[in-house]
DNA sequence: TTGACGTACAACCGTTCGGTTGTAGGATGA
DNA sequence: TCATCCTACAACCGAACGGTTGTACGTCAA
């Protein structure tokens, strides 16, 4: 399972690509806060934060609960985890097709020494290589 | 440390807020691509998949590599787990929050019986579920 | 009841986005 | 050399985005 139609996906990216917006899922995991507390915290209008909850909330990051007049936001880890983990598939995916190639490579061992199929190469993925730029 | 500044994470979480974006980090992560095999896979113009590819690689999460004519674009996966750390790094502030109404609760003890803040709860966070780095 | 508070939403505005077409230039192969 | 391939980029267009102001309505405390 795990589908995910691509248009939650895209909101769900499309959500976490504003500072503003990544910074209530940050204060709203902590602790649920109303609109109007978080509308506090940043240098804009009351109505432009409510519409970045709003995106966060269609987006399935944060939900709303009533209390009151107060409108208690809280972040879904759940969905976090969710998007996590569609990265983490991509490693997963990654490893994969390293296996693959070694398999590939352990099982000519002979003496072939064209260069045709694997034009991908040259990086030599054995290594480790992690945190670029 | 981990420091990434906020225009480079907006422009990661941007970029990967198109499903064709997606797809091609997908493709490219399996095997180097030229821009116009990438172009062929897609119903759009050849420059709209240039353009993809060029908003991913100014995020980062791509690069490319002449080779003749060809362009070669390939995945960097460091730049994904970048992204994925990020997500990874709120599940940590999760549960350290946790931790620490957990003990707050144990060192009162005595007899307050009511429900009033870990209305967030029901979700032990006990289990397993590794993956920190 | 009344006034202040918290929220929702519409209307507007400048900028960015995702797409198109068209033009131009470097690399390759016959 | 010359035609072809692959790429780069400018110009344009409609839609979406991030922000604003203004208005309206439910809820709470005096």
């Amino acid at each position: 399972m795990t589908a995910q139609l691509d248009d939650d996906v895209d909101a769900m990216f499309q959500a976490l690509a504003d500072r503003t917006r990544r910074d209530i899922v940050a204060r709203a995991l902590v602790e649920g806060l109303s609109v109007s507390e978080l509308a506090a915290k940043y240098d804009m209008s009351f109505a432009a934060v409510q519409k970045h909850v709003a995106v966060l909330e269609r987006a399935g990051l944060v939900t709303k609960q009533r209390s009151g007049r107060r409108q208690v936001t809280r972040t879904d880890l759940g969905a976090i985890r969710t998007v996590r983990d569609l990265l983490g598939d991509l490693e997963i995916q990654w490893r994969e097709r390293v296996e693959r190639i070694d398999a590939l490579l352990a099982a000519e061992g002979d003496g072939s020494a064209e260069g045709d199929a694997p034009d991908t190469t040259t990086t030599r993925p054995g290594s480790s290589q992690q945190r670029s730029r």
